[in-house]
DNA sequence: TCCGTTATGCATCGTGTGATGCAAAACAAC
DNA sequence: GTTGTTTTGCATCACACGATGCATAACGGA
């Protein structure tokens, strides 16, 4: 009945979101998003009403995203679906998309005091997401204190994952491998006891 | 033989770092900074030459400050000393600066991509500082794989310092003092073996 | 007291930002 | 084809930012 869109939301928001990784939300600019989405300006506004709301979409889809990769490693709860999380960010050569910009989420708690409430609850499920899971798979096992060591867990991961940044830069030179090893180790330790 | 300043350097450094700390370096105003200095746009350009170079005064003397905090309590280098940084953290009360805003440094890090040399410089220089306490003193008590478990201790330090932004946020409500108390049990756990 | 030099206050610049106004265009329904 | 509705492209808005120009003020040295 009326004027069809020409693009894909999901391809735009897909297109936003590597955009929005790179650069955090602040920096990256609506002609950015124009390039990177082939969407003129008109159109994201007229499709996402602003450039936070935009954002907001992107956390969204980000999580589902990441959701859905942490549904199929935690298939099974246990121990080992955590040290398959961990081993990912050991490895000398890290995903490209982690060792770009690292996480999507955890880069905009920097930015949350100038973020309004939908981002912060969307940061604040992001959490609880990753939480839960780490959490179930310690009770799985049978290990107490379940709750607290998640916290531990997603702690250190979000600190590396933070960190990243660092390790990219060749002056600071952190040897990431060694940060996320030692925590693992110091983690598999703990549990021993 | 010319005018003098009508300001004390120190004081407008101190005053320009709590505005960064909190805000950040990108989200601190050059209208903020009169604000929280008293002294005019004109002036500050006059002094530093530009925001940026502000920005770096300021990290040095920010380096300076925990540097000299760091070789108090690492006057007597050994795992008690790092028990005690930990320590710091875990109240349930954090000092009041921690609380608000982390750590300038470790909140700069998200920015580095956008940063100049000079600053990546400091941050570098920053972690290695950390890393260099953490390491002597462990290596003081005899514990092996020194540098690696120091790159750990820092890396859980920072991350939970990232975090405590989310700790502050009602809605994420992340138990701060698990994430640390975890974090030295891991690490103290590991260390007995 | 005059001079040389630096600092200050105020207005303002150029630029980049997020966001809009508006007319033309592209479709579906009839 | 006509109408009604939505999208698109382009120019542009209002605003805040970092930074600067310039006249004036405040000092030390002679």
């Amino acid at each position: 009945m009326a004027r069809p869109r020409n693009f894909d939301e999901d391809k735009v928001l897909d297109a936003a979101m590597q955009t929005f990784w790179r650069h955090c939300y602040e920096a990256t600019t609506t002609r950015m998003l124009e390039d990177a989405t082939g969407v003129g300006i008109r159109g994201l506004f007229n499709a996402f009403g602003s450039k936070e709301h935009l954002f907001q979409k992107v956390l969204q889809r980000y999580c589902a995203m990441i959701s859905a990769q942490l549904d199929e490693v935690f298939a099974k709860p246990g121990v080992a679906a955590i040290d398959m999380v961990f081993a990912a960010f050991a490895q000398p050569e890290p995903p490209e998309a982690l060792a770009h910009a690292g996480c999507l989420m955890v880069n905009t708690i920097q930015d949350l005091d100038r973020a309004d409430d939908a981002i912060r609850n969307e940061v604040a499920a992001y959490r609880a997401l990753w939480h839960g899971h780490f959490a179930a798979a310690l009770a799985a096992d049978g290990i107490a204190d379940a709750e607290a060591r998640a916290e531990f867990l997603v702690g250190a991961l979000w600190g590396a994952l933070n960190q990243i940044k660092l390790a990219r830069d060749k002056r600071a030179a952190v040897p990431m491998t060694d940060v996320v090893r030692q925590t693992v180790a110091g983690w598999a330790r703990a549990e021993e006891l």
